[in-house]
DNA sequence: CGGCATAGTGTCCAGCGCACACCCGGGTCA
DNA sequence: TGACCCGGGTGTGCGCTGGACACTATGCCG
């Protein structure tokens, strides 16, 4: 049977969806292309699998490449292989999910030469290949994924009020939540620590601040707690 | 850019993990391997993707063509491509996940030479390649999904008795359920047709059957309606 | 006809989700 | 310096749901 690796093979690259939370707006990292096909274009973050590193690897590498970003969340999402999805021939792509700091990303040129950009997710231009697909298949995975569990603090700085928090769900799920029973939820879970700043530079009273504590969420999801909205 | 696709190529393959129910028993469908690597170790179906078929494609060929199983519900899982977890060099796999129904599946022998069984999940030999990881990914999928969309259904009879269904739950989810509550909670859903028919030659009193009704699911999902437990 | 094995059925209580409105504190500006 | 403007921060009540819980019904068998 080692005469099947002899079969032709697909063309294997991993491709990147990064969300990042700008104020009032989900935003994604898009990378215009320089060559054919869909030069022009914008796409996903992403290339070539090499044949000695594993596939989280490979887009951790190819984000880094292309904008410098090394994202704290990185999860794989699904894989897209239509015949037929590329032009130049076969190829399959292994798609990720990955969530920044936007602070920590502001809008800088790519390390290499191209040019990389946020855009609302919810108003991009026409993109390359099927990466359209793909981003509606993030979306649907972020939403589905921030109501059990807590990656959205991955989207928010290091330290961050509640109304911030409030507002990150509010767009991701693309509802209006309520302050009072959010608030009341989200401290009953003992999960953020509440920190003894405020916001600065407020034109109003200014809120508490709080950070997301990753040691004793560890701790309570090892003894069966389960976080949820 | 267009060289790009001249950098050696992983192999790419499918493989899948099938569920069928038995009684009391949760069942997993396993191949046993012929040739090196792994010559007479018990592994997952699957094999190499042509160049001229989708992924879901792939997978629905290679079962049918090792099991003769057409599976109801077909989806992918996750994708493996550490290096190193196919002794013969790179190669990558797309693992699915189905679920059939046993009774249409008896264990019968494979359609091509090679030998097919039907394993408990919960002890299965030392299967080949990384396949024991790709398990354990699907157990957790049927687990986690099993509760809040209604593919359950697809490892039963098309007739069912409520019983049936609740050992089917229990079975997967690991933990007994109350009967009442649980009798309750899904005739409520009103996703079963109840049946003029009653289970036959039992040495008690029969159990009245039911069917899962597609149609009217697809109503209401589409009306915003969750299934849940 | 008695026994046995499983089918089938209803209530109560506690906890949670959710709707809902007002005072607080700090900054700004006239 | 005081009035106002802007978001920050807080508690209650109700209805529904999840979950605990035990007995009668039915059909077969010996």
């Amino acid at each position: 049977m080692s005469h099947t690796y002899e079969y032709p093979r697909p063309a294997l690259t991993v491709d990147c969806v990064v969300f990042g939370l700008d104020e009032d707006d989900l935003k994604v990292l898009l990378i215009k292309r320089g060559v054919e096909p869909f030069a022009g274009r914008w796409a996903l973050p992403g290339g070539f699998v090499r044949m000695d590193e594993s596939l989280d690897e490979a887009a951790r590498r190819e984000l880094e490449e292309e904008s410098g970003i090394r994202p704290a969340h990185l999860e794989q999402l699904y894989t897209f292989g239509a015949p037929g999805r590329d032009p130049r021939g076969r190829v399959v792509t292994v798609a990720y999910f990955a969530l920044v700091k936007l602070t920590d990303h502001r809008p800088h040129a790519a390390t290499d030469a191209r040019e990389a950009a946020w855009f609302s997710v919810w108003d991009t231009p026409k993109l390359a290949f099927d990466h359209a697909e793909i981003l509606g298949t993030a979306l649907q995975r972020l939403k589905g994924k921030v109501r059990y569990q807590p990656i959205g603090f991955e989207l928010l700085p290091p330290k961050f009020t509640l109304t911030q928090l409030q507002r990150l769900y509010e767009i991701v799920l693309e509802r209006p939540l309520d302050k009072r029973n959010f608030r009341k939820k989200i401290l009953a879970m003992d999960l953020l620590e509440e920190l003894d700043e405020v916001e600065q530079d407020v034109s109003h009273r200014a809120a508490r601040l709080y950070r997301f504590d990753h040691r004793k969420y560890k701790q309570l999801e090892k003894a069966g707690f389960n976080f949820e909205l």
